[in-house]
DNA sequence: GTCAAGAATGAGATCGATTCTCACTATCAA
DNA sequence: TTGATAGTGAGAATCGATCTCATTCTTGAC
């Protein structure tokens, strides 16, 4: 948790298992374990590594996703409350017409972040 | 082609093949080669398996997912214009504030499909 | 029709992220 | 100290995706 919460942004088991020292086998574990606990999310990203963060519940910040399809990384982003509104709506027509219970909805922008469209600084 | 248009949902390589007939190294190689050129596209899900679908430039029917948690089936739906307008609005005061350049945005919505939640029928 | 060059195919090997297994260690109450 | 229980760590297993390579198809030149 000390280590999703050190960093701004969705981290790979990877990464915590080096920012925190633990062998990767137990960083895998116990960020499921903080999943089900509902503390913690698992973040869907362009390439086939998933990323963890904080729950939105504990944060109390709703936000969305930006993600690179160069390098994959994951940076957030806040929605303005004009869209947040509409997408809210949105889905409860939605539900009527699909027989589909959402659990959350996903938004979020792939693109090339900063870093890998200027690759010399 | 055939396979991905026949679907009316975005369909895992896996089906692709068993669909086709092909083998499943065929079938993953000419859906790489159709995403090259940019025929398909690749739709990630709520589950480890990607999945593939007629690009959005061919259809010229734009539209977003609803991703089942429960069995990882993906199904379309379309958003309301208003929401689109609000949405495309919304990505250009992004690409102005993070330096991100915007290649394509994913509405997705996550959820139990209506065929998990009744699984009597 | 025959032949060679190049592309496509198919079966299985390989890769990499994730999960599982199992022996070992730490904790804690009796 | 002892026994029960939970947590840890290293490596094996799993599984979707990709790669390899020998084989098969095309196609154009002769």
């Amino acid at each position: 948790m000390a280590t999703l919460r050190t960093s701004n942004r969705p981290v790979t088991a990877d990464e915590v298992a080096k920012i925190s020292g633990v062998p990767l086998s137990t960083a895998y574990r116990n960020l499921a374990e903080l999943c089900d606990a509902g503390v913690a999310v698992r973040v869907g990203g362009a390439d086939r590594t998933d990323r963890f963060e904080i729950a939105e519940s504990l944060t109390s910040h709703h936000h969305h996703h930006l993600v690179c399809t160069e390098c994959g990384i994951v940076n957030d982003f806040d929605p303005s409350p004009q869209l947040e509104r509409l997408i809210t709506k949105e889905m409860q027509s939605l539900l009527a017409s699909a027989g589909f219970a959402e659990s959350h909805h996903l938004f979020d922008v792939h693109g090339i972040c900063g870093d890998c469209r200027t690759p010399s600084s």
